[in-house]
DNA sequence: GCTGTCTGCCC
DNA sequence: ATTCTGC
DNA sequence: GCAGAATGGGCAGACAGC
């Protein structure tokens, strides 16, 4: 507690300090920047001028008010209001913008990465800073947050030259050339450009840099309500070729419920094109050369470009799911446990893989890439197919562990060295023939996948499905799937609602896991052991836990996995823990205090070794595998 | 060229 | 991945 | 129920340090 009023006290004599020197002159530009004001003037009421390069003091103080914002409807106008500003006196810098308030470099699928993480991150602000690594992780274990580390401990060592203010742009140029570096000592390098940066950073500045460079911005807003904020700009402040604007408020003089549809439709509009062409590097230069309006037109699902995955959503049994699809036509197919994989076939023979979070995994899998040609009907002509990779067997047939095809080579994999073989299972069809089908009900895509695809077995299938109304039935296909080594079922409507369309709902589908099920699954009695502070929204409590189970041969506790919440649990020992690999969970979650046991009484080491030998997966990969059991726990 | 650590990305 | 929380 | 944040295990790949 000393040390933090200290640290604080030092800040504000600092603050005030230069706020006397600067005001002799003039105020800081932008310290009193406010977007937040519901009559906010686009033109007035920015402190920049037209043309001129949106100052990042500008974001960063729309990024601080709105980490101060709970109501996400509040935070959208603070973001609107500074978008509106950047439309119209510095379009060209908005594309920026918006990547900097997503903390994005550019679409997932180009592989830009800063490969920047906090053990680098702490180095350089102990650099920036003439401060000890050790003392900058203390204060992050305190604070949560190396934003904040950063925003109070900048240096005090006067400078000789005032560096000039960081603009958006240019912060965002320094972060792509901190994602290009690569090879020897380039983490050295990294550290230069990002000192080079916090030298620049004025008030909260720091803060959000840090955090850009962390990959965490923290302000409670994030890509679906910076897709609104940008739709309600749009509206309200149209992209516009004059200076000074004719429209600087298109909602002024419309009524409340008027606004709020002309508003929500600018937001369809956009997170419509954004699930489809997941590109803002193609979206908004489009968007502010022809308008909301002609968006839609100019960019569309693009054989090549990613698009946003339809995703489940969990249920706890069958119940819950015939209650969800209550007079609905729905089916239940197999839940394959492998990686999502979204191939894409173009005109010109190209074939592009990406993974559910749209990374391209084109040269991860030229096995699947060769064999496409093959299972393509001849009335194919371009397609994108949505599928899960699974690893498999080839000799005998079956499917292996999600943990065998993590073990696949992720990049450049030379086709003849593949040593774990996957078969792909397709459920859907998104694109044919030059046409978007994602506004097609489920029943007619899967018409189209079934007839234009050709099945090889252990290549290229379609993924086991049944159409099931009782509960029994449905109990019965998701116990086969289990004992097909798959995780579950996944539940679709045919036809009410039954599009693609991830703008309107991204969590279309019902996911039915054996492990949901309440009572079954394997549950382990665990002592806790061990309690990890946390960080961001949990500063200042545990974030997570470790968890032992008994070693009774040894008479000591093994540690089997973490856990993020244990209810009501304030205080925990700590334990030396010594580190081995053994056996661990692969989605631990708690579920409630054992009252009733004392730590002796955990599970035991050879009965939790036990369970997992008892897995079906396990037992099906036979006696092959044995001799690699060490390797493979 | 080997090994440990960090990072990003699968689930 | 799962889980919790505010709106 | 949505959106966001914070957290889990575990792998390959990249790089630093020797």
């Amino acid at each position: 507690h000393l040390q933090q009023y200290c640290d604080y006290s030092l800040l504000f004599f600092f603050l005030s300090f230069s706020l006397s020197l600067e005001t002799s002159k003039k105020a800081e530009l932008g310290a009193d920047y406010d977007p937040s004001s519901s009559k906010y003037n686009p033109l007035e009421d920015a402190f920049w001028k037209c043309s001129e390069k949106v100052p990042y003091l500008a974001l960063a103080r729309t990024l601080e008010l709105i980490e101060s914002t709970s109501s996400r409807l509040k935070m959208i106008e603070i973001m609107c209001n500074f978008f509106r500003s950047v439309i119209i006196l510095s379009p060209g810098d908005l594309l920026y913008c918006v990547y900097l308030c997503l903390n994005q470099l550019a679409p997932a699928y180009k592989g830009v990465e800063l490969g920047i993480g906090e053990t680098v991150l702490m180095k350089a602000i102990a650099q920036a800073t003439g401060r000890n690594v050790d003392k900058i992780k203390e204060d992050a274990q305190e604070k949560g947050d190396l934003g904040l580390v950063a925003e109070s401990s900048r240096s005090t060592q006067k400078m000789m030259m005032v560096p000039p203010r960081l603009t958006v742009p240019g912060v965002f140029t320094k972060l792509k050339e901190i994602a290009s570096m690569t090879g020897n000592a380039s983490m050295a390098k990294k550290i230069e450009k990002i000192k080079g940066m916090f030298v620049a950073c004025r008030l909260c500045e720091a803060r959000y840099l840090v955090r850009s460079l962390g990959g965490k911005l923290r302000i409670g807003l994030a890509e679906q309500s910076v897709l609104t904020a940008l739709g309600h700009a749009l509206f309200l402040t149209p992209p516009s070729k004059e200076f000074p604007p004719e429209v600087l408020d298109a909602g002024k003089g419309l009524g409340a419920e008027t606004l709020k549809k002309k508003l929500d439709e600018a937001a369809l509009i956009i997170k419509t094109t954004y699930s489809e062409l997941p590109s803002y590097d193609a979206i908004i230069p489009m968007v502010l050369e022809h308008g909301l309006h002609n968006l839609r037109a100019h960019c569309k699902l693009t054989p090549g470009i990613p698009l946003r995955p339809m995703l489940a959503h969990p249920t706890k049994g069958v119940s819950e799911v015939l209650k969800r699809f209550e007079n609905m036509e729905f089916t239940c197919e197999y839940k394959y446990d492998g990686e999502r994989a979204q191939i894409h076939y173009l005109e010109d023979g190209k074939i592009h893989i990406y993974s559910r979070n749209s990374e391209d995994n084109t040269s991860k899998y030229p096995d699947i890439i060769k064999r496409m040609p093959k299972v393509l009907t001849s009335k194919v002509k371009s397609c994108v197919l949505d599928t899960e990779a699974v690893a498999w067997d080839i000799e005998k047939k079956h499917i292996l562990p999600f943990q065998v095809l993590s073990t696949r080579k992720r990049k450049d994999a030379d086709e003849s060295q593949i040593k774990v073989q996957v078969c792909v299972f397709a459920f859907d069809l998104l694109y044919l023939n030059g046409e978007a089908l994602v506004d097609q009900p489920f029943s007619r895509r899967r018409e189209l996948l079934h007839s234009s695809f050709c099945e090889i077995e252990g290549e290229f299938v379609f993924a086991k499905s049944m159409i099931l109304s009782n509960t029994e039935e449905i109990e019965g296909f998701l116990e086969e799937s289990i004992k097909g080594n798959c995780e579950g079922l996944m539940v679709k409507t045919l036809d009410v609602d039954a599009t693609y369309e991830i703008a309107k709902r991204s969590h279309n589908w019902l996911k039915l896991k054996k492990d949901y099920l309440e009572g079954v699954g394997d549950t382990l009695d665990v002592v806790v052991i061990g309690g990890y502070l946390g960080t961001g929204k949990r500063t200042g409590k545990y974030g997570g836990f470790l968890l032992a189970c008994y070693d009774e041969e040894n008479e000591e506790y093994q540690s089997i996995c973490k856990v993020r919440e244990l209810f009501h649990l304030k205080f925990c020992f700590h334990l030396q823990v010594e580190g081995q690999k053994g056996i661990s969970l692969r989605f631990p979650r708690f579920q409630r205090i054992r009252d009733d046991k004392k730590p002796e009484d955990a599970t035991t080491a050879s009965q939790v070794a036990e369970m997992y030998k008892n897995q079906s997966q396990i037992q099906t990969q036979g006696k092959a595998n044995d001799d690699d059991e060490e390797d493979f726990y």
